[in-house]
DNA sequence: TAGGCCATCTGGTCCT
DNA sequence: AGGACCAGATGGCCTA
């Protein structure tokens, strides 16, 4: 190999290398704008992107489950299919999320709402990542379900999956064994205009930064007294703080579940 | 220190 | 030839 083809080599490597930090950020953004929607998302202790996936297609099932059957959003068992094949950590999470008042994390909430910038409240759609195709609807169901449409569940007991079945993932979460075709297909709710990452222009190459997120992991499990489920920091989408700065009695009043059930029949 | 998660690099494969 | 996609390897960061 002379040396003018080693250089040639090495500039195409060096350009596929560009190409594929940029793809993978492309994907990352994605699984970012995913985390979102999620029923429960913090900028701050993000979920893995294995357990955003998972918890997404429980999310799509078990939304589909309440379209098809009339199933409430406040049942029991919702929350059993969100939390399905989930880490218990991540169970937790959801869990603790749907709680609201009682969850410890919600009380991290309300200190990181202290610490916020104070922005929210109704109608902070227009600060929404994602645009809806239908402005004159109801909030649509995402970044509202936890707090609004079970936040005055009475009772409702977190479920945790104490006992992984013995093949589950390395992962350390259990394989999910549940129907993996959706009943219905919701598709239309999800089909909303992508905004292209704020990031995506300006970001630069910097081999191995550091992290800046943290995950929710065994490690990060928010019964930790230092970490919890931070929520409302600088630059939350306004629908997403409105989740944390709305006093519960508004959230109560401005999303009950009729009101997502409504959403999403109008979406469809 | 171990384990989980991540970003990046790299070579292989497929497609245009 | 070059781009997209994929999976394995590697090493860094973080927490228990």
């Amino acid at each position: 190999m002379t040396k003018a083809r080693q250089e040639r080599f090495r500039a195409r490597r060096v350009k596929a290398n560009a190409r594929e930090r940029s793809r993978m950020h492309g994907l990352n953004d994605a699984l970012d704008n995913l985390r979102r929607v999620m029923p429960c998302y913090s900028k701050t202790q993000k979920l893995s992107k294995i357990e955003t996936l998972r918890l997404a297609r429980n999310y799509i099932w078990a939304l589909s489950e309440v379209l098809e059957s009339g199933q409430s959003p406040e049942s029991h068992g919702f929350v059993e299919m969100l939390c399905k094949g989930l880490s218990q950590p991540t169970s937790n999470l959801v869990a603790g999320c749907l709680q609201l008042g009682a969850s410890p994390m919600m009380l991290n909430k309300q200190e990181d709402k202290l610490g916020g910038p104070g922005v929210g409240g109704v109608g902070g759609q227009a600060g929404h990542p994602l645009s809806y195709p239908s402005p004159g609807l109801p909030s649509p169901p995402y970044g509202s379900l936890e707090s609004s449409h079970l936040l005055h569940m009475k009772g409702f007991k977190a479920p945790v999956y104490d006992n992984p079945s013995p093949n589950e993932c390395s992962s350390g979460t259990p394989p999910y064994d549940g129907p993996l075709t959706p009943p219905l297909s919701i598709s239309g709710n999800f089909a909303l205009k992508q905004e292209t990452s704020p990031h995506e222009s300006e970001r630069n190459y910097t081999p191995h930064p550091g992290h800046h997120a943290h995950y929710l992991s065994s490690h990060h499990y928010p019964t930790s007294t230092s970490s919890g489920l931070a929520g409302g920091p600088h630059g939350l989408p306004l629908l997403q703080a409105s989740r944390y700065e709305l006093p519960l009695e508004v959230a109560f009043d401005s999303f009950t579940p009729s009101h997502l059930i409504t959403s999403q029949m109008g979406t469809i």
